[in-house]
DNA sequence: GTCTATAGGTTGATAGAC
DNA sequence: GTCTATCAACCTATAGAC
């Protein structure tokens, strides 16, 4: 019967998962600035009030929604660390990293891309996902690679926020979207190795 | 000499050009919602009271930096159904698509990401960039073709939203990332001409 | 854990003088 | 064309009762 009391409260760590997941939801809907904690609370029967005893202030629940990803990108690189360092690196270490999306990702991509300038700023004041990408491109194209070379890499990795940015409108399911990102991978790692022509001629 | 009056005034389109600039790049920066008119106002000298003798609303200013192209994607319709319908059609096509994008164009594109969920909701009630494109893959695939093959041959004409995207926080100049979505343009096509491997046999 | 009540501040927008 | 003055609406966050 889980841990509720009876009358009208639940448990607390219920009550934080479900604002949790109607957050994730009106912050990718409408955006942050966008979604007051009175959208939040009256879609779960709260007030405004009782956001304030599970989550510090309105930033703290974005916070929980965007921790436990610079792990992911830490871990990638100490992967890449181990792998000898052939040819085909940059395309197995993409695929790794867009093989490894779940539609949970997907979702937490979503609020992300649809708080774009927010997500910066929080960029600027700490810890950062897309600015530990920048470890991952020295990582396997090196410092001195010309910039279009290390867009283009970057873009390899990037394809499963690519595909989310071309999914929007469409019926697209996750799983479409997934697949369609590891192709657009395995395209761009390709072209990164046999730049120019599509054959194998000189 | 332009229309200056002589005394504090300006002319009427220098100044709603200024309000256009300064507010294009704010609603970059920090977002639309997060952008209020006193911010704009004030980075110009002005009162937030003079804004709305240029402009009926708030949303107008970003209605007027929003215009304009629609018009691009029509004729791109109207290109493609004036081609052969070759195989490599979908190649020339995004390509014709990317390689018409301006710097200008970028930033009226990283504004726009910016500023999804908002976008997003100017889309439901008129006129929309991005669901138009719906028509054109249409055109190119055919509504029988199955979703992952849409989509990408959608990331085929997006490659620029996508190099925006992934050259977040790096130091790529505009035409860096121009150049990174036409090589992408290039690898993503030919993987749709060509789904399986890389060299050619079956 | 949740409530009512309210403090304290910002916002988009309008009226009317100059 | 720009200003001052003002408004109603809304916001985040806190205090304290239950």
């Amino acid at each position: 019967m889980s841990t509720s009391t009876g009358d009208g409260r639940r448990s607390g760590a219920e009550t934080r998962a479900q604002i949790l997941r109607v957050a994730l939801r009106l912050f990718t809907e409408k955006g942050y600035e966008a979604t007051s904690t009175r959208d939040i609370s009256e879609e779960l029967g709260l007030t405004k009030s009782s956001l304030y005893y599970h989550f510090r202030n309105k930033e703290e629940i974005l916070a929980s929604l965007t921790a436990q990803r610079r792990q992911d990108v830490t871990e990638l690189l100490d992967w890449i660390a181990a792998q000898p360092r052939t040819a085909d690196l940059p395309l197995r270490a993409a695929l790794r990293w867009v093989s490894a999306t779940t539609p949970e990702n997907l979702q937490a991509m979503r609020m992300a891309h649809a708080n774009q300038p927010l997500m910066r700023r929080l960029t600027a004041s700490g810890q950062d996902v897309r600015s530990a990408f920048g470890e991952v491109v020295d990582a396997l194209a090196g410092e001195d690679a010309d910039p279009r070379r290390r867009l283009l890499l970057r873009m390899a990795f990037d394809t499963a926020g690519a595909a989310l940015l071309s999914a929007q409108g469409t019926d697209a399911a996750p799983e479409d979207v997934i697949e369609a990102a590891r192709a657009a991978t395995v395209a761009l790692a390709g072209a990164l190795t046999a730049p120019e022509g599509q054959g194998d001629g000189a």
